[in-house]
DNA sequence: AAAATAATTGCAAACGTTTGCATAAAGTTC
DNA sequence: GAACTTTATGCAAACGTTTGCAATTATTTT
């Protein structure tokens, strides 16, 4: 430990300059000579100087964080454990490293429902990413409204008043169904909530698909969890049978849940039923059957979500993007 | 927009008080009247207020917040994408957010090494919980000795001057181990990196157990992924056929990538080899068959880690600590 | 009723930066 | 070489809280 705290004015008198011309050499300020920036920089790194970024975000009105909420639907099961919303987190980390942001993690308990208030007047962040749209906007309009920076992952399609980054949903949803028909299937249940945002999307490309082939629609409403599909197809098989061959699945963990349902009973997939799923996660590769799916470009989506964040924090102005996707495809279904 | 930005001076005007008393008021220090303490938290309530956190840090010396490093081992390929490890973040961050406290994520590429001076010196943290304790122990023990408040989520085994919160990996690799000749496995393969802390204790245990048992060890070193996995066994089927009859991976991800190529090769599980896993993901139960797996309890150790950072904020001194651990048996194993 | 104690509140000085403005030094122009 | 521009640095005032201490008021004791 050491004895006493380093700070900006003991550097300075240490290099006999002011804490003024030890501040700018820091930030790099072109106002001071460049040789007397290297030295200030080097005796800074010499004595483990770090500043204090309380004084200096009271100081300078930033702070240089960015929260990201995580914005489960409350009433569903779907929790922080969620793979695919943590997957997204773990890249906007990176992106928003790239720019030298930090990331305060937080989730709608912590932030309550005033998020303008909890984050921004109070200095904790400059500005918000919102991870997933929950099925109430309100909070977000609000924080938006209030004229936070802010951006959203989900789907672009819905109208907004704040830039939302996100997949083709509408698409990925009628791709994955037609390529269901093209393998042969007749009866393709969709199995998910139509409520949620981006989910919603996925159902009418369903629909769309649906539409052009003349198929029937059939919609089994479930939360986003491997359990609630799993337990949704079984009780399905138990009360009809096997009325399907074919599952557009609104997720991975999902498309998964269901899969154990339909081994169990030695249903054959894709023979039987063909079965896709949405997002690409990692298990989608490592299950058995392999498990096609519409692969969500998260990586590219954080970078634009951090772009879109900047530039409002620079004061200008960002529109909704869509993301492309792709169907990925793997034995649970026939291509 | 609000037109102005209130401050704790405003408050006081509107209330007809000083600052100290709304700073005392909103803090809940007893020593204002319940009567005006609860009458100022209204008043602040009503206009939304919310005190500026820069100010506060500054003058306090105090941040709330906890700084979670995500500890890669560098030069491998386990990544930010580690659904494992993301979970442990995601219960961090409950039992973090139930304390009152903040969570800024962070990782070794953003902190450099210097993480005593990067979050503590520089005031961004007032502790550090490191997640894996990744090959090299230097960083941590540097952060540790120069007197930061630090936990870390590891294997408790390991002689550290900072406590340590984790499952008993070595109970568990042997619990797995005799779990595997207890259905009559008599070649098990250890598949994972012994030089990483925590596996080499799960491999210490798988060899344990082997030793009563009279039984060979076989180790297949690779790195925490599936896809290694699955490379790997793929690799020792051609390279010497069917030369074993039980796996006990180091992770779920892994088991499940080794169990993608036995079923590639109609290699049935777990009657031609019977299969263990460590973590218990929610992918373990969805797979099929089902994995086997040693289940680490990342809620309690979530808990665990945060009383005992919060021990050392308060200046007293914390222990490692095992976390107790449960073989669950599903469908992989014959049990 | 005066004195002593307890309960509330206010004053004013920090906390460690950043930054507008003034100043000093050096270079340029006529 | 005087007047002016350019370049480099320093002065001192913020930023909005918290908190030790003093001051005031209310309560109890003698």
């Amino acid at each position: 430990m050491n004895n006493k705290q380093l700070k900006l004015a003991d550097l300075a008198k240490l290099a006999g300059v002011s804490t003024s011309t030890v501040s700018r050499a820091l930030n790099d300020n072109p106002l001071i000579k460049k040789e007397t920036r290297d030295k200030l920089k080097q005796l800074a790194k010499q004595h483990n100087f770090s500043l204090n970024t309380a004084a200096s975000r009271l100081r300078s009105q930033k702070t240089n964080v960015v929260a990201v909420i995580i914005n489960f639907d409350s009433g569903t099961e779907q929790s922080i454990n969620d793979p695919f919303l943590l997957k997204v987190v773990g890249e906007i980390n990176l992106a928003l490293n790239k720019q030298g942001l930090e990331l305060l993690l937080s989730n709608s308990f912590m932030a309550g429902d005033d998020w303008a208030n909890y984050f921004i007047n109070s200095r904790r962040a400059d500005g918000i990413i919102v991870v997933g749209q929950g099925k109430d906007p309100a909070n977000i309009e609000a924080a938006a409204n209030a004229g936070v920076p802010l951006v959203v992952w989900g789907d672009p399609k819905t109208p907004s008043n704040y830039p939302i980054v996100g997949s083709d949903n509408f698409v990925g949803g009628r791709l994955a169904t037609e390529h269901l028909l093209a393998g042969g299937a007749k009866n393709i249940v969709f199995l998910g909530d139509p409520g949620h945002a981006e989910i919603g999307e996925r159902y009418r490309g369903y629909l769309a698909a649906l539409n052009t082939a003349n198929a029937i629609a059939h919609v089994v409403s479930i939360d986003i969890t491997s359990s609630a599909a799993y337990h949704g197809i079984n009780q399905l098989l138990v009360a009809k049978g096997l009325c399907f061959d074919g599952i557009m699945a609104c997720s991975d963990m999902v498309a998964l849940g269901a899969m154990k349902a339909l081994k169990e009973r030695y249903i054959s997939i894709p023979n039987d039923v063909a079965l896709v799923g949405f997002d690409d996660i990692a298990m989608a590769d490592v299950s058995h059957p392999s498990l096609s799916s519409i692969k969500q470009n998260t990586q590219r989506a954080s970078v634009l979500l951090v772009e879109k964040l900047l530039a409002q924090l620079q004061g200008q102005s960002a529109e909704s993007q869509v993301v492309e996707i792709e169907l990925i495809n793997r034995q649970s279904s026939k291509g």
